[in-house]
DNA sequence: CAGCACCTTTCTGCATACAATATACGCAAC
DNA sequence: GTTGCGTATATTGTATGCAGAAAGGTGCTG
């Protein structure tokens, strides 16, 4: 949020993890960021000409990029009236996560069947892994760590359109994640690598099944009781 | 493509079926019917100017409108470079079914058994399974009413992103089926329909899902052997 | 005191204008 | 004859300005 755009954008967006080359790219990096992080907290307004103020670039570019953040269902805009951050209900919640567990079951399964194969993309992904469990320390770091580690794992199963979906839906879900038990994480994150060394995709696809699993079961039930902010009405 | 605006979009979008409020939502009714459609083919260049001056408005609503085709896939965007419509290889189609397996199995199954506690909805949607039914003469005719008889139908599932996605990843394949076995489909539409009035959700994901199937492999043997439209080297 | 209409303000969507970059063509050198 | 480079053109990305629509406040009226 500082007045220099370039400096602001410098981490790059969490997808691609190159160098933004236009504007439009480097907004749509720095709000995302901010609204994974929790800067941005789900129902809190954004309006243009602030926002794009505050980045130093045109409406034009910022105004593309609320809409390809719309399009990742992490802004909602609507009509004339303005666009806020999406603010998910626990019957959202349940969705994502079941099309969580439908999409990367059988990812997974193909992503490990895959690299059974491939020694060298296997000691990259495993590599990863490694580095998901040393950064346990730091809760963001350990966030963008295990993001890192799906995303190159997940790449790996030759189904771009569904690795684009789960990492959207990832996204989602994963800003409400306010204090996750790292522990069962934890255990599902060794199972998973387990299943990578030994390439057992089925194994790979029932562990994160479960683990899916749980985590809604406790984000479901951290959010009991709990009407989520509304943007509007 | 005539010169007036406002004429151009009247047919409004595939998706909502409302009329377009803003120009980006009518130009993109507009270009999303003219691919679906088949007047814009696979490969086919989308210059802003030429585009924004056959639809009769400036070029950012146009601009708006090609990246929210990219986001439903149909657009594929390359940087500065230009806009074409997207070519499918066979292995994207084979994406697309697998995902079309997997959710359309699932979200048909919830929609059904909503159904069958409400009948005047389900009474809406056999009505819209009749007309499907009848306008079996025009391709362009039976392809639309298809389209609004399962948009309907899986609206009821309670699942919006499952809906959406689904939709798209229909109107992605659907315009490379030229000239599909129509007989065969009837047959699977048939079969959901009396699962719908059974209010039977198992037996109409089995029909919808073999129903995919069939058509996955008819879609994949006409195209094996067709290299098809690259955009750029 | 409540409710409604009007006005002011603010914000978004769109059109025009400018800047930057990719492509195409021509020319020269090898 | 082919390859590399430089310039010209075309096309996209971005900034600024303007019109129109909501949102919010204020005064009037029942």
């Amino acid at each position: 949020m500082t007045s220099e755009p370039t400096a602001t954008v410098s981490s790059g967006s969490l997808l691609t993890a190159v160098a933004p080359v236009s504007a439009e790219e480097a907004v749509t990096a720095a709000l995302r960021d901010a609204i994974l992080s929790g800067r941005l907290v789900p129902g809190e307004r954004l309006a243009q000409a602030e926002l794009a103020g505050q980045l130093g670039v045109s409406r034009i570019p910022l105004r593309d990029a609320l809409r390809r953040l719309e399009e990742e269902a992490l802004v909602r805009i609507d009509g004339r009236r303005g666009a806020w951050v999406t603010a998910l209900t626990t019957r959202d919640i349940a969705e994502v996560y079941e099309l969580r567990i439908m999409l990367e079951g059988r990812c997974i399964r193909s992503a490990v069947e895959n690299l059974s194969t491939e020694d060298e993309q296997r000691a990259a992904v495993l590599e990863l892994s490694r580095r998901m469990d040393e950064a346990g320390q730091d809760v963001m770091e350990g966030r963008a760590a295990r993001r890192e580690f799906y995303y190159v794992l997940y790449s790996h199963a030759g189904r771009p359109r569904m690795h684009r979906l789960i990492m959207q839906l990832r996204d989602n879900v994963g800003r409400y994640h306010v204090l996750q038990d790292t522990d069962l994480s934890h255990a599902g994150h060794s199972e998973v690598r387990r299943c990578i060394e030994s390439g057992n995709g089925e194994g790979a696809a029932r562990a994160v099944t479960n683990h899916l699993e749980e985590a809604r079961n406790d984000l479901l039930a951290t959010m009991t009781g709990e009407s989520p902010t509304v943007p509007v009405g």
